[in-house]
DNA sequence: TTGATGTATAAACATCTGTTCATATATTGC
DNA sequence: GCAATATATGAACAGATGTTTATACATCAA
């Protein structure tokens, strides 16, 4: 893997990396959700939800579409979905062990 | 999925959201390798590599092994290795569009 | 047009993070 | 023991990041 190849993955695991827009996105990994729908689901202020998500559609992580006064916001059909759902299937399996700790 | 979660898996990939750390972990996938040879993997100062490796194997995506004066570091057998790989194979199909920039 | 609702943006700020520099701790060979 | 090599740690700091507050923009109903 090149560095600029490191790069750019690094770049779409440090979008995931923080616990409010990985929920934005595994919400709306059933489908399109308005923000609304988001900001109640993940229980933070609607500006937030909005500066993630902002963050998430630039890396396409997210794609945005307006109907009316609401705007949904779903995953496109990529990979990262299917990644994100391996992961969630797996999420338990690593929890037996000790949670590490830096000295 | 809950907020705990998703701050576990948001860990994993904060701490594989750096470009360093991620080349790091992807040096490792086919097999053992000592912080010198990281070191001149990687590109970066002995002491930024062995803080980063702190980092990954607190979080257990490491596991360190002394041999003498060497200390190698490969990765346990779990389910990261594999999406890592996953994720490698599909890096280039969204390399078509366009990237996107915050306005 | 006005008000109401939904969403986005800007500024400001405290905290976190990556990095460097210096130094400490192993381990081996002499 | 000492020197040399390999690795780890601590302090310090600049820059990045998540969050809040306030405000702007968009859409619809009356």
């Amino acid at each position: 893997m090149t560095p600029d190849q490191a790069s750019e993955l690094a770049e779409t695991f440090r979008l995931l990396g923080e616990p409010n827009r990985l929920l934005l996105v595994t919400e709306c990994l059933d489908g399109p959700r308005s923000v609304t729908e988001l900001t109640e689901a993940i229980g933070a202020s609607q500006s937030l939800v909005s500066h993630h998500l902002r963050l998430l559609r630039a890396a396409r992580l997210l794609r945005q579409r307006r109907d009316g006064k609401n705007v949904f916001y779903d995953l496109p059909d990529c990979h990262v979905a299917t990644m994100l759902t391996n992961m969630m299937e797996h999420i338990d399996e690593s929890d037996n062990e000790t949670e590490g700790l830096i000295k």
